[in-house]
DNA sequence: CATTTGATGTTCT
DNA sequence: GAACATCAAATGC
């Protein structure tokens, strides 16, 4: 896979606006990450943990019940767009907005496998103990490694030049995907316990619990 | 090893 | 003012 490769396979609108999100999710898995920055060039991840997050019926969401915020308002537009946000004051989280406009749903992306540009992940982190491998092992740590933060919040990443998804390079089968509870969302009540945290069995940039 | 704690800033009530 | 889709260093065995 080169440079060339990852911007020819670009995912388009019509993949991202399918209406089930634990579906996409799921097919998220072993698609590739990529942003360009003007400066430190391509960085490139192989996606290897999500968790999808549904409008309604899903306390987890940012928007349940189909509420729509300041912070959330990007979830509602086309699916292809990018949602980041602070979480706990510290940290930059990366969202795919899935589904079709005014349906907010959306995908975190959890986990990514350092694929191209290494050096350049390798300085981004703020941690330089870090094992090669596990540069990307959650969500924090993905935006930190691709340079993602909130000025790409609401980017349409059908098209644009600093930030796109390319897919997989051959398809995950299904059974090396696992389905588990999602993390962090315990205030959800009985939709914390939903299994759409999805991950690909052995890899070793899974996040932790 | 496992578990706890401190850092940090927005958002929403 | 409380809660929060986290991380790494410090502490306890």
């Amino acid at each position: 896979m080169t440079p060339d490769d990852f911007r020819k396979n670009r995912l388009p609108r019509k993949w991202f606006e399918r209406d089930d999100v634990v579906k996409v999710a799921k097919e998220l898995v072993g698609a590739y990450l990529c942003t360009d920055h003007p400066k430190e060039g391509l960085t490139v991840g192989r996606i290897v943990e999500t968790e999808a997050y549904r409008g309604w019926g899903d306390k987890a969401c940012h928007a349940n019940e189909g509420k729509k915020t300041a912070r959330n308002e990007i979830m509602f537009r086309e699916g292809g767009h990018a949602y980041v946000y602070l979480c706990y004051g510290i940290h930059e989280l990366f969202n795919v907005v899935t589904h079709r406009k005014d349906h907010p749903n959306a995908v975190l992306i959890r986990a990514i496998e350092p694929v191209f540009g290494v050096t350049t992940m390798v300085k981004r982190r703020y941690s330089p103990r870090a094992k090669e491998s596990r540069l990307g092992a959650g969500p924090g740590l993905v935006t930190q490694c691709l340079g993602i933060d909130r000025k790409l919040n609401g980017v349409d990443m059908v098209d644009s030049p600093d930030l796109w998804i390319a897919k997989p390079n051959r398809p995950i089968p299904k059974n090396k995907i696992k389905a588990v509870p999602r993390v962090g969302v315990d205030y959800a009540g009985e939709d914390a316990l939903l299994p759409w945290r999805v991950y690909l069995e052995d890899s070793p940039a899974v996040s932790r619990k």
